[in-house]
DNA sequence: GCTCAAAATGGAACCGATACCATTACTTTA
DNA sequence: TAAAGTAATGGTATCGGTTCCATTTTGAGC
């Protein structure tokens, strides 16, 4: 019944087709139009019969092709993360990549963990996004020449593409956006900045953009999810800026769903107080009147990244940016709307 | 600058500790012990100067050992998947393995295409949530001894675990409750059954159970997710059931995203019209009154899948149940409060 | 102190491919 | 026609480990 049996190697192949393993290796490597169409079709035939596939760990044994790009996400399960993890594994497959991904759950242990982990695969290529500052295992990585990009994070002293948003942009045009439905006083909700350069840079933009502007404004950082703080904080800003037209800006996903949730527990209408988020999420616009959002360009993130990394794998290695930046689109709904 | 240097080898280890090859392989491999306490502390000492790593590749490549598991997913942005995948990915790692994980965005022929690669790198066990019906090449698998799991959805022909949801009971938990609240015509929403198991299984089992419960009964299979037939489909049904109580259940968390949206379209009001899904999402508590749900027990079902793996993939090989079906809990909310 | 088994270590073949360097058979070109 | 180039193919070392078997140490038992 179950007889177990081996997958069929090269050599079995080339016995079959009455040839050479380096001529098996040529057709099923770049070099299969070096073969005569004779040859071509016994190897095809033999490999046919046997079923046989290449072993992917034996041929990156030796020219170092692992065919494999190592892809690091700090939380999977944000939609954000998501859709670039798809976008990402796509664009891998277009260019005959295969795409580990490793979850870091925002843990730095657990990402130099996967860091040492990726590299002993041979991964060809890395995309980082990061939740630490792995800068000594990336160095690694960058003197083996290996590319590295960092999507949306940047990490300290590693010299690398940057791939995302135009934090600065985005919340320039968030700010301008409720400025003009007449919103005077912002609350500014994000995730705790640790590590993350884009938190921190996309707050400090806040301050900057609305002090320039002439808002009131001030900022609430999530964290413990349970704490009761968050809705304190909420509630204060509002009750201190009575006379003024309040909005909160969500840094993003997780904030949105938890400054829905809070608005939700205050009893809070949404649009009297205005709500706006970075990153569109599925449920956007089912949250009535709707929740005014600035998405991201997910699949062109991630297609640049991949880009990136194709284009410096390839011994092309030209001068290439270091930062690409996206600008995201407004999707105006009702929460918003005064 | 940037002086591309190589990854050191066992080799280069072994010399610098004034040791053997094997020892070396020895030290980081299974058998450690065997090694006298200098001799690793030797060892530990010059993996540590030179930054060694055994290379993954290599060791693959002999013992067939490649601490690779694969992870077939049939749409990876569906939320039900993202937690799964999550799971799986911890669980492996608890395991000392890594995983590759493979989206078909539920086509059958890049299913196909993400099995031969998966075969390539020589994965040691597969968990499989199918778009199609990979017979062939999961028996090919199967005959070369690797173990696989199906999540959620059976493929037909393939005797492996299966594990998932108990449909069955979800179906009647569902209806029950919906009964229980008074509702008397039911509407289940469905994306369309296709290849998989689990959407024909829910599908028979509503039928069955519907007219077992005298309830007024009908179908809606969602296809282009534009077309305005559901909407069309949604609206015959309450208006041939106008004398009754009636409730929609949807099949999944995409199906729900869906008829939240047609509600919205059509006006209805959640729970006057009562609307329940299987499938927990982020935002079920946050449009009002809340939509009732059937939340899986992700974490249970991914778990217990990568075990049948493990289990299975150690010499341990004795009987093993063939389906592992876990109950769903009930999460109440407004939408099915009349 | 000597024998013998067990523990510790090393040597070399091997896993399944690739890649460099032949070799052979034809064409061109001078 | 000889020299030289090119296309088609094969031989073999090699990649970085693991594993089996051989060899050397060590220690227990008498």
């Amino acid at each position: 019944m179950s007889s177990i049996s081996r997958r069929s190697t090269i050599v079995e192949v080339a016995r079959l087709a009455g040839a050479s393993k380096t001529s098996v290796s040529r057709y099923f490597g770049e070099e299969r139009d070096r073969l005569s169409p004779s040859l071509q079709a016994r190897i095809a035939h033999a490999a046919g019969t046997l079923g046989y596939q290449p072993n992917q760990m034996a041929r990156g044994l030796k020219g170092g092709r692992s065919k494999l790009i190592g892809m690091l996400v700090a939380d999977i399960r944000n939609p954000f993360s998501v859709a670039i993890t798809h976008g990402v594994e796509q664009a891998c497959r277009q260019y005959g990549y295969s795409l580990v991904v490793c979850n870091t759950d925002n843990d730095p242990e657990q990402e130099r963990q996967h860091l040492d982990l990726l590299g002993a695969y041979q991964v060809e290529g890395l995309v980082v996004n990061a939740s630490g500052n792995p800068e000594r295992q990336l160095h690694t990585f960058i003197s083996l020449g290996t590319p590295i990009v960092l999507l949306d994070r940047e990490v300290d002293h590693v010299e690398a593409e940057v791939v995302g948003l135009d934090n600065h942009l985005a919340i320039d045009m968030a700010l301008k956006y409720l400025a003009g439905q007449g919103y005077q006083a912002v609350l500014y909700v994000s995730e705790a900045p640790e590590q993350s350069s884009t938190r921190q840079r996309r707050l400090s933009r806040f301050h900057q953009a609305a002090e320039q502007r002439g808002l009131h404004n001030a900022t609430l950082l999530l964290a413990a999810p349970n704490g009761t703080a968050a809705q304190q904080t909420l509630s204060d800003f509002l009750a201190a800026h009575q006379q003024h037209a309040c909005a909160v800006l969500c840094g993003n996903g997780t904030a949105t769903l938890a400054v829905t949730r809070l608005f939700q527990q205050l009893g809070l209408t949404l649009g009297k107080v205005g709500l706006m988020g970075i990153d569109e999420l599925d449920w956007c616009a089912l949250v009535s009147p709707g929740i005014t959002t600035l998405a991201q360009p997910t699949d062109a993130i991630s297609k640049t990244a991949v880009e990136c990394l194709m284009h410096r794998i390839a011994p092309h290695t030209s001068a290439m940016p270091t930062t690409v930046s996206f600008a995201p689109s407004l999707i105006e709904r009702g929460s918003t709307q005064r």
